[in-house]
DNA sequence: CACATGTCAGCGATACTGAAATAG
DNA sequence: CCTATTTCAGTACCGCTGACATGT
């Protein structure tokens, strides 16, 4: 009980007492107040999503990996381009195509282009799944069924700020 | 190398790629480019945060609970309090006490007004600790620079609003 | 008695470092 | 030779479950 997944009902808010008290020590700060935000926000949202996706014994990291392949026109992509995409460390992708991998949802196959690498292909198993799972994240809005499609559209745009800053790619367009 | 801490410099936005993809396939969905943004951004933010706490051997969440303590005037809370305050589970709290003692940032007091409790109470060397880390961190605006204080504020508000939704703490003011 | 507080053992997951094998 | 791809061993950290001791 009384984890990240549950419930707090709190008679008021924790990050905006924490701020309040930040403020008379500190001064005013509200970078301090926001990060704190996106770290509780992530937590409820991973921790929504990953209930969701129980019932398929996926993590929502191993659910966008089986996605990212069904989005190949192959169904295959070298791990490397895996981790790229998904902005996982290499390592980290090699133990989540493992675990799909003993799932049954996706098989690892030499790389025909390139005798270093090792191709990830998704199984049937795995694309039904992803439908599967898909169709129950959609019913719940991944979480987000509070907000307005303008304001989730508000969310990704401010963020994708942050993430241009931090140099994950170079905006252009 | 090419983790969650560094800069991948990708000649496009992955997670747009993405939901360009899930468009084609499910329809365009602003809520799964959200929470995908909501995601990496986090990873983004706690990786900087910790790397700023490195040099004091501190991960966010210890200071964040060293900093509670320093909000409080006996400079000592039970450790139940102090896991409703950061929202984490009874365990975690024990375990984060645990290694803030053994680095000497705090002690374990029993509860003078309470038998079954235990304080965990801050030390001279986390009060200092504290002190210059949270110097360190406002010099790094907690990792969100690229942004002025109103959009601050707004991920703030925004993000309220989710943790109201979730049942985080009951809205009145 | 039921309930609350905290600890402990253990598991699953992520992120990383450093080293190694293999191939371009 | 140098570099790229992937794997492996090991570490740190987080979040949880279930069980337990202790005290209200």
């Amino acid at each position: 009980m009384s984890g990240v997944g549950n419930p707090l009902n709190l008679p008021f808010d924790p990050i905006e007492r924490a701020h309040d008290n930040w403020t008379a020590r500190w001064g005013k700060s509200p970078a301090m107040a926001a990060v704190t935000s996106v770290m509780r926000a992530q937590q409820l949202l991973l921790s929504q999503l990953d209930a969701t996706l129980k019932p398929y014994a996926l993590t929502f990291a191993r659910y966008e990996a089986l996605v990212l392949l069904t989005f190949s026109s192959s169904g295959a992509l070298p791990l490397g381009k895996i981790g790229e995409r998904l902005m996982v460390h290499p390592t980290s992708v090699t133990n989540t195509i493992d675990r799909l991998e003993r799932q049954g949802f996706v098989r690892r196959r030499p790389n025909p282009s390139d005798g270093r690498g090792t191709l990830a292909e998704i199984t049937d198993a795995g694309r039904e799944v992803v439908e599967k799972a898909t169709r129950d994240l959609l019913d719940m809005d991944f979480g987000l069924g509070c907000y307005t499609d303008e304001e989730r559209w508000q969310i990704f745009t401010l963020f994708r700020k942050l993430r241009v800053d931090y140099g994950d790619f170079t905006a252009e367009s």
